[in-house]
DNA sequence: TGACGAATAGACCGACCGGTCTACAGAATC
DNA sequence: GATTCTGTAGACCGGTCGGTCTATTCGTCA
């Protein structure tokens, strides 16, 4: 299975320790393992990163994280109803970790939870890659019909939906959290956007209501 | 600092090992420094848990589970407006996690996700303690007056929500990604709640475009 | 063909890992 | 007072950790 060997050896050393990340995380794998699932002796690890094993973990969240910001593209670019599309985006998710056994989540949140301040290149990688993730998911609810204001608010919760939602149905050994929490927010988002221009109190601490917004469609 | 040396020994391993979980993971720590952390030699770790590790693990995400479950049955019994008593429970997570320079989440999460489907006795406690979270605020939502049906699956996105935030807070080093999503959720949970009664079409895959709905409070 | 850098290959290292083992201190039991 | 049990203490072990080092192969260009 996996990591074809047509692949440059970098490269799959790269995917090697982004599957690694996703089934055990940063301290639970070790080196030998992951270059013997990339084939690869030891030597090339630190002749491609001479930063060593924390090095390659920067690659392999860098590599998820353009993978997961060109999907979000591809599907903004696609045009559909927007809140489709993203359900479509969680099923794939849940699909993928529902294929693998509920072995293989996302690369990056469990790295993301193992990693202290001290861990600088890596904790900036991954901020830099949720970043990017919760732009594009508000731009995607924005074409959706979401106030602008509202919209970078949103983007945090579906990325914590996604992430949470994967975690619980890991350990659940079902993909049910996963699927009802997933239902539940699109539900939720489609109210939120059906409800139109109409502007509520939103009454959370500070009640600074915001201006009414039309929707492209 | 931390770990009131007045503990009983055994309670101050498994104190240890939680604060370890939340900061670094399972895979992360060491027995050395955890020992040292709770003040303890070797032998006694093997006295108490005869398990090892492990098994501290299991006795470290047991208690966690206890003490959330404890704070959310507080909550419930305190009778005050459901959603604003779950506001105030995200809000108390993103303080914590403030407080801690953003280097303590959620013990129950980075493990969740470091363990493999053959560390059974791990993944059983986490899957309790998560089964009985989402039991609880399902309990809270309905006493908000969500319809039974939906509370399951509102329960799972509510806790997906507040790890998933916790999350993206950590990697951002601030609380703002927490706090966004959590005021996001709520108010889509205002929503839900203020719409009473009258029934939605909650469109699951097929794309039935639902009718514009009026409710603005 | 010779030269040279890039890439591959793996032996080797000290440090640390989780776990076992023996020794001992103190309180309770008889 | 001897025995026993619980709990404390830490030396010790084999294995594995991430990382370094040297040697060799490959591709390219002079």
């Amino acid at each position: 299975m996996g990591t074809s060997e047509t692949l440059p050896t970098r490269d799959r050393l790269v995917q090697a320790m982004a599957r690694a990340l996703q089934q055990r995380g940063y301290h639970g794998i070790g080196l030998a393992e992951l270059l013997a699932e990339a084939g690869a002796p030891k030597g090339v690890l630190y002749h491609h990163f001479p930063g060593g094993k924390q090095a390659l973990a920067v690659a392999a969240i860098e590599a998820t994280a353009a993978h997961i910001a060109a999907s979000l593209d591809r599907l903004i670019l696609a045009r559909a109803d927007p809140l489709t599309a993203l359900q479509g985006w969680l099923a794939l998710a849940q699909a993928q970790l529902d294929r693998s056994g509920f072995e293989r989540g996302c690369p990056l949140a469990t790295v993301a939870l193992e990693t202290t301040a001290v861990d600088t290149a890596v904790r900036a990688a991954l901020a830099q890659a949720f970043d990017g993730i919760r732009a594009r998911l508000a731009l995607l609810l924005c074409s959706a019909g979401v106030a602008e204001a509202r919209a970078g608010g949103l983007a945090a919760l579906v990325v914590a939906a996604y992430e949470g939602a994967l975690m619980q149905a890991r350990v659940a050994g079902s993909a049910a959290p996963m699927a009802e929490a997933a239902e539940a927010l699109l539900a939720l988002l489609r109210r939120e956007v059906d409800r139109s221009l109409p502007v509520l109190p939103v009454p959370p601490l500070p009640a600074a209501p915001s201006r009414p917004r039309r929707r492209p469609r």
